[in-house]
DNA sequence: GTTTATTTGTTGTGCTGCGGAACATATTAC
DNA sequence: GTAATATGTTCCGCAGCACAACAAATAAAC
């Protein structure tokens, strides 16, 4: 049977990491006695506890702050191509300790086990006393929704790698994998720059190319079989012929990290370096290739924009520094080829979740099947 | 309180335009008792009715025939430049009157309504012991979500037009109002070529332009405004800069119908004739159009399959013809700049609803806020 | 043609989630 | 210190639905 409210008490905790029994009864619309009945049960299963009301100074009775508790946690697991990162995650967004693994070479999944296996044996400290829900991965590749298998991930050089699988069968912890941009897409839904909204599409600009995932109606943008959200793949229209430069003109060859590093003559840097080099270079090449990558995008947005709808456009990695080289230019260039009834609900914006973005978004993976289902967890 | 499963049985039945209890029972996993408390609650309502078993061979009691009632119905207005369609359509997709009000010139929303009230009139016949639930309108054009007010028509020559609620001042019926390929998507959806789907596609080339709708993990695309769907407005990389021949590069400039008119050298035509015409040419002229037509629309199917990773694209209008001229160049195509893992999953196909599309998408509108609620219309 | 097996409708009962009302309690306002 | 206010607590009841036992209607077996 669905215990519907009790899911809905459990995800409002999480969302707002933390709220006063009476907003609760109020946000969800429900009586007071159900409520103190539903939070009373999240206790009892270890998922929520409650503290002395925080000083208000409001009339009547205080009312009990309830916050997530501090037990469950999710392994929330990153692997790329330099360094695979490992992170504690708690609900509410509570990233506990966060480690990074540097590699040499293209890790395989085999090696990825390894390395998670590692760091819960040095982990274990900390992991006394909390109870491991799941491990959760999130891939720079193509996911197979239905069974969680990595069925491409070109920038890791893996094919049908059963991820999920072989962590589990390590660990003897349930493990679950997503794609690395969809779940930025609702990391920044949930927690971040677009805790409010209910419609947006995420872009995210990387080493390996452009990832996008999306958020409709509330709801991730999964696709029959988890695949959905791929524009860098996606063929813009070129507002002029000669910006296009790669030759299928696809938007990750087109808008890319290494074209801007070419540009500011370095081989290799990490995005803060990158950053600083572009929006504070003189160089007319560093100008105009960032405006040419602006051009390319603007379309690529503004063709997302019509079809999506959003409140916002959330930019990620070195995108969000392509914006921010001249935002107004743009916003304008979007503006110019995007239906105006659907630019006017639609603002473009950086991701407001830094380092952390994929643990969180990971582990919403996980905390996600348990706020649909709080009982499951433990005992009934 | 939600009586949810109330909910669940009417739409089943609505869906299914008829089914046993027994397959009801089996199909929403739910209690005979339950489905028989349910169905009576729905007879009562005067939203469903019983009949006696259909003849079967299986052994055991026959289960009871469960059909939409003939009762409630929806008035499916569809305002076009040269005409006003308009249909009285039933549950289960049941269009029982069709009538088609032509005029010479665009029309307004006031005439609209004009129209629509002699409809109404016309039909005071047919309509006796039916309750006429609500007006629809199919409107190709902007429809903000929140208010029914569209937007923007281009074709009709409307801004900030209030139908709904013109029409429910001059009849006093309710009424309400959404875009025309959104309602095309959604009856394809339920009734058409994307019945057992619930990721697809749906693109209609009409004299207006390109239209667009998407259903999304089995729910309607909106977006915050209401006007997500927009693909006519995209703009599409092109393979070749040849293909281009318009000014701004939009799916809807390069592939339109009034290009395939004049490769066919016709002033107007309805959409059979062209179909024919173009189907049955052997003029190089005809045929490079069509070529080009498709590859400018390949790479507009191939970023939207990346997008939504559909199970279908389903293709209404002149776009059918456009594939029928040469299916497996298009498939080709599109295959070649799509996603591998995506592509996989994705099947293109034509409309399988023909005149009665907008009808009953537009009726569906209405029907879905019944199908939520199926006390409120009556009584409780 | 009667009996048997099978499937389904019907009826009565009980459990569960949740709202509502009355009362208790902790705070601010005066 | 008393009043006003907001909220927690407790008890009750209702609605939705599953379950079990029984009745009914069909096909299959003989």
């Amino acid at each position: 049977m669905a215990r519907n409210n009790l899911s809905a008490v459990l995800e409002a905790v999480h969302r707002s990491r933390g709220a006063s029994r009476s907003t609760l009864a109020t946000e969800l619309d429900l009586n007071r006695s159900t409520i103190s009945a539903l939070v009373g049960e999240l206790v009892q299963l270890g998922l929520v506890r409650e503290s002395d009301a925080p000083p208000t100074n409001k009339v009547g009775r205080p009312s009990p702050w309830v916050e997530p508790a501090l037990g469950p946690v999710v392994i929330a697991v990153n692997p790329e191509l330099d360094a695979v990162t490992i992170g504690v995650v708690g609900l509410g967004a509570r990233v506990d300790h966060r480690l990074r693994v540097e590699v040499d070479h293209p890790i395989t999944p085999e090696e990825t086990v390894a390395i998670v296996v590692e760091a819960l044996a040095d982990l274990a400290v900390e992991l006394v006393d909390r109870r491991v829900i799941a491990i959760a991965v999130a891939v720079p590749g193509l996911v197979r929704a239905a069974d969680g298998i990595v069925r491409w991930a070109p920038h890791l050089d893996w094919v049908d790698a059963p991820i999920a699988q072989l962590l589990h069968e390590a660990t003897g912890i349930p493990a679950i994998v997503g794609n690395d941009a969809t779940l930025g897409a609702l990391a920044e839904h949930i927690f971040g720059a677009g805790r409010s909204v209910s419609d947006l599409v995420y872009l995210n600009g990387g080493a390996s190319g452009i990832g996008g995932g999306v958020i409709a109606g509330g709801r991730t943008l999964a696709g029959v079989g988890g695949y959905a959200g791929e524009f860098g793949q996606n063929r813009p229209g070129m507002g002029e012929p000669r910006d296009r430069v790669s030759r299928d003109g696809t938007l990750e060859d087109e808008v890319s990290r290494s074209r801007l590093l070419a540009a500011v003559g370095l081989e290799r840097a990490d995005e803060a370096v990158l950053a600083q080099e572009l929006l504070t270079s003189n160089s007319p090449i560093v100008h105009s290739e960032l405006a040419r990558q602006r051009r390319v995008l603007s379309v690529a947005l503004s063709n997302a924009i019509n079809v999506f709808n959003p409140s916002l456009v959330v930019l990620g990695g070195f995108l969000s520094t392509l914006r921010a080289a001249d935002p107004a230019d743009l916003d304008a260039l979007v503006a110019g080829a995007t239906i105006a009834a659907s630019w006017d609900d639609t603002e473009i914006v950086n991701a407001a979740l830094g380092e952390n973005i994929l643990m969180i978004g990971a582990a919403e993976l996980a905390f996600s099947a348990l706020i649909r289902d709080p009982g499951a967890a433990a005992g009934r």
